[in-house]
DNA sequence: TTTTTGATTACGGTTTCCCGTAAGGTTGAT
DNA sequence: ATCAACCTTACGGGAAACCGTAATCAAAAA
């Protein structure tokens, strides 16, 4: 089993029953080995890799509250960036209260981590199995993520800034000119028109507030 | 010290920590003593009271996953209620990772819960000492409840419903009709339009898709 | 080069929304 | 009863959005 193991969680309770759960798995936890923010937690990887002692694991959050004291490093997926920029081979467990497939997927493909398990009703021996997967070198993906259905609809660069654009309270009118600045095309009126329309017919809604409102939903903006 | 604590949290992870942190404040948890559903929650204090030997206090969570196996209370607000209908003196202690104080003071008001707790960085500390209070007959107002500033614009039942009516898709003109299908006064198309610019005045935005963004990203709807 | 095809843009008619004004109702004070 | 103040509703002009069609353009095929 693992030896070396970083916690990287702010909420202390959470926290606390990692640090438990991992000595049910007989690793063991220092003081050393639990973080409650991000950028101690870049700190605790780079001192190890000098000491020759480097983790091998690393469980963290996706979404860590702000403070007052401005961290760096903001949330989970900027620590997994920069941690394995320093340790490349470092295995990295998400630990999240985010429990839509997309999202888990999308860390799987960009940042090419090892388990996502979601914060859920058997989430402690969800993460004891997906430790166990880990060590033996196999990926992690949670049977407990909630596979919505697909959206009908892929919103691409182009859609993201036309939905950003009605959000900020801009009129259709004003849209040609807005995407040319941003270099986006088509930027004719009607392509928009006809773009947004199309948008809303595949998603089966009927305004641009439910529009809105789906991608606020689906984190898409 | 409380000689008798209902945990009711569906979070393996969690539910285990709070067992734990009891345990730290010499209150014994047996396996009766904690659930991960609302309706468990509230059998146990059925039957608690039957056998003469009713809690003294209920650890809750406010939002609970939903299971394929339909629970009748879905969620801590409901469960709060249906418990203090069968024992009022039951003491209440919320704990959640909701952490406006416009919600939590709502819970003291309608509710009359003794404690609020937010998951945060030092929730472990914060609930102790929440414990601690209730147990003294105080109520308990978590530091860490993050003050936002009050919304500009207070919704009433009313403004809900059209904003509501709008994130559904309908148009403005079909929603006399609808409003008075709720029995909800002024059910003019020309008192919703002004009620609707109003609220898009005071909040400083100019298009429905703003103000549905508003309500969803407050929760509101 | 010419033709074809598909995408983009321009334009016009219709609907919906926005916003101001005015009319109708209710309530409470004089 | 009268009046004033306020709320609600009715209506209409103008703006924006919606939607279909036609014209334009660009790139690939003949």
């Amino acid at each position: 089993m693992f030896k070396k193991v970083l916690i990287a969680e702010d909420h202390e309770i959470v926290n606390l029953s990692l640090r438990n759960a991992l000595t049910d798995l007989n690793i063991m936890i220092t003081n050393q080995d639990y973080v409650f923010y991000c950028d101690d937690a870049l700190t605790r990887i780079e001192k190890a890799l000098n000491e020759d002692n480097p983790y091998e694991l690393i469980i963290t959050d996706l979404s860590f509250d702000e403070e007052p004291s401005q961290q760096k490093i903001a949330d989970g997926r900027a620590l997994i960036k920069a941690a394995r920029a320093i340790q490349p081979d470092l295995k990295v467990l998400v630990f999240s209260i985010e429990n839509r497939a997309l999202i888990a997927n999308s860390l799987f493909k960009e940042l090419n981590i090892d388990a996502f398990v979601p914060k859920a009703r058997h989430d402690a021996k969800d993460l004891k199995m997906a430790i166990e997967s880990i060590y033996k070198n196999k990926k992690y993906h949670s049977p407990n993520l909630r596979q919505k259905h697909v959206n009908a609809h892929i919103f691409t660069e182009y859609d993201k800034a036309i939905v950003s654009l009605l959000l900020e309270g801009k009129t259709q009118k004003e849209m040609p000119d807005l995407l040319k600045q941003k270099k986006l095309e088509p930027s004719g009126l009607s392509s928009i028109e006809k773009r947004i329309n199309h948008i809303k017919t595949t998603l089966n809604i009927s305004n641009n507030g439910q529009l809105i409102a789906h991608c606020i939903a689906n984190k898409i903006i």
